[in-house]
DNA sequence: ATGGTGGGACACCCA
């Protein structure tokens, strides 16, 4: 099973590359973000003709939200506001995958605002205290004794490592790359003990993205990039996951999103 | 230190 995580930037301008992605990928499972789109206006039935009919989806009008599609039906689907806003961040969908369950979060993280301090930037604190609502979220879940086996993926909107970004000295004090974040994003990783499966297959010393900021006159030549997309599973998933991989290439296609799709296969 | 680009809704927000 073949799960892809890709934030979009409007799904309905780039529902073309949506369909090119299908045919490079074959994937089981896309989970979009910045879809940027109400849920009556989503673009289901090119989809669903591209063998994607079951559709989940979490978005408002204009900004934000998130959406999974499947070629298998959901046994479950639910989502949760954060911060006590209504602002399309979070889709869960459960698929079946030999007889058991996966539980699939799918999330876009606050970008934060430019500046690192939550005293004079409101946005800055509505990141961290997303984080810490998702780690309190689900240290109750794994209490639970079924707790199912689960990815958590999408746009985190964090690059932790220092090979995850281009220069990590100097995105020091760059929102997304911030000592408060990298320990707020490690605090939510090791509550349920998730295994990062990028770094699985790329070893930690070799960089690698997922994003290029629009700004870069040649994003390729320069490659300023940083890996804010994440893939994570539950330890009881880890063995079976048995491939990695950013598809790079996508952010060079025509009028592309900033960010490449990430991809995880489970055997 | 600054401004560079892109998307959406609609005069300015999001990234």
């Amino acid at each position: 099973m073949r799960i892809v995580s890709w934030n979009i930037n409007s799904v309905r301008l780039r529902e073309p590359l949506v369909l090119d992605l299908i045919k490079k990928l074959k994937p089981d499972v896309i989970c979009l973000q910045e879809t940027k789109c109400p849920n009556d206006s989503f673009p289901e039935k090119a989809f669903a003709k591209a063998g994607f009919p079951h559709v989940a989806k979490n978005g408002i009008k204009g900004y934000h939200g998130v959406a999974t599609l499947s070629r298998l039906p959901f046994v479950e689907q639910s989502y949760i506001n954060y911060c006590g806003k209504e602002d399309g961040r979070h889709m869960h969908t459960s698929v079946e995958h030999k007889g058991r369950p996966i539980a699939i979060h799918n999330f876009y993280v606050p970008a934060g605002g430019d500046e690192p301090d939550r005293e004079i930037n409101e946005k800055f604190g509505h990141k961290q205290d997303f984080l810490a609502e998702m780690t309190k979220n689900f240290k109750r879940q794994s209490k639970q004794k079924d707790a199912p086996a689960s990815v958590l993926l999408g746009d985190l909107n964090i690059a932790p490592g220092e090979h995850d970004v281009w220069s990590s000295k100097k995105l020091q004090k760059v929102v997304s790359h911030t000592p408060i974040e990298i320990e707020t994003l490690a605090k939510l990783q090791n509550t349920l003990d998730w295994e990062d499966v990028s770094r699985r297959f790329v070893p930690a010393e070799e960089k690698l993205y997922s994003w290029w900021s629009y700004r870069a006159k040649d994003w390729d030549a320069a490659d300023k990039g940083r890996r804010l997309d994440h893939i994570w599973v539950t330890p009881d998933l880890s063995e079976a996951v048995e491939n990695y991989g950013v598809l790079r290439e996508a952010r060079g296609w025509e009028r592309p999103s900033d960010h490449a799709p990430v991809y995880i296969d489970i055997a």
